[in-house]
DNA sequence: GTAATTGCAAAGCTTTTGCAATTTA
DNA sequence: TAAATTGCAAAAGCTTTGCAATTAC
């Protein structure tokens, strides 16, 4: 169930002044397992499955430490909670403003973006805190050109 | 004080069956006045300046309204509440990490992302909704290269 | 032993909603 | 007048916080 990455961050943490708790453990190996990104109240459910009584707010605080140290991150995808992943597993969403879909995409599609924002306005973009809108595939040939749909995920 | 784009707009409101209202007229004029984003509890405090007695509940109804319309949208530009500008006077935002300022660029900007995620997806982007974070050239110069900052507006 | 962490419950903040009273067309 | 809108107050949803009890080191 460990994993050397669970080790290394604990060891982080305890090199901070901060201690190695099973809670914080548990919050962490969730992170790994799920392999992607989930919300605090999934986390929570993940953990409390083996430490039934481990708190929302415990999550939370866990999840907070862990985010000042550089080992988690959070997302906004659209207005429902706050999403979190390993800093490490980073990654750009699309979000559908029409079906809500998620689709991922590269860090390097940006290069170009950053580059040119580089240039005019000497911003560092690292646009790794917010989805991008829009509307997917599917959705847009739905869609005739016009404007005026029933957003679902704004 | 009035607006021509004002009256389209209430124009608009009847047109899809709804009321020319005194408030819904002001919270269109504050955000006209105000030329650029403002939260709904700025908007309601503008609002009051000539109508004491319009209910901060009243502008959100407004707002999502003219938003169904078309008239206006809102972004998130941080953690805090959602901020809401004319439809088009839409523009992109970049929000320091560190330091929380705000940097607005066009649209323009984001062509080649545009094609390129296009190409490779499918997906039509349109991303007003949230703002991109990073570094401002201010921060990301008074930043060694390395992570670890204190962030402000994340 | 002592400082850090946790559980619990309560509060905070933004936004939404139910309903009776009011206003628009 | 009838239907739409509003004010008020309460609730909802996510997140944070105070404090006494517990736990890690």
């Amino acid at each position: 169930m460990s994993d050397e990455r669970v080790e290394a961050a604990m060891e982080r943490v305890r090199a901070g002044g901060g201690r190695a708790t099973v809670d914080r453990r548990a919050v962490l190996e969730a992170l790994v397992r799920t392999a992607h990104h989930a919300t605090a109240e999934e986390i929570a459910g993940l953990v409390q499955a083996e430490h039934p009584d481990c708190n929302l707010a415990t999550v939370y605080r866990a999840l907070e430490l862990f985010e000042r140290l550089g080992i988690v991150s959070h997302v906004h995808l659209g207005h429902g909670p706050s999403q979190w992943h390993l800093a490490e597993l980073a990654h750009h969403h699309l979000v559908c403003d029409s079906c809500g879909a998620v689709v991922e995409v590269g860090d390097d599609v940006f290069d170009p973006l950053r580059q040119r924002i580089l240039a005019d306005t000497g911003f560092v973009l690292d646009p790794h805190h917010f989805s991008l809108s829009g509307q997917c595939a599917r959705c847009a040939a739905a869609t005739p050109p016009a404007a005026g749909q029933t957003p679902t995920g704004s």
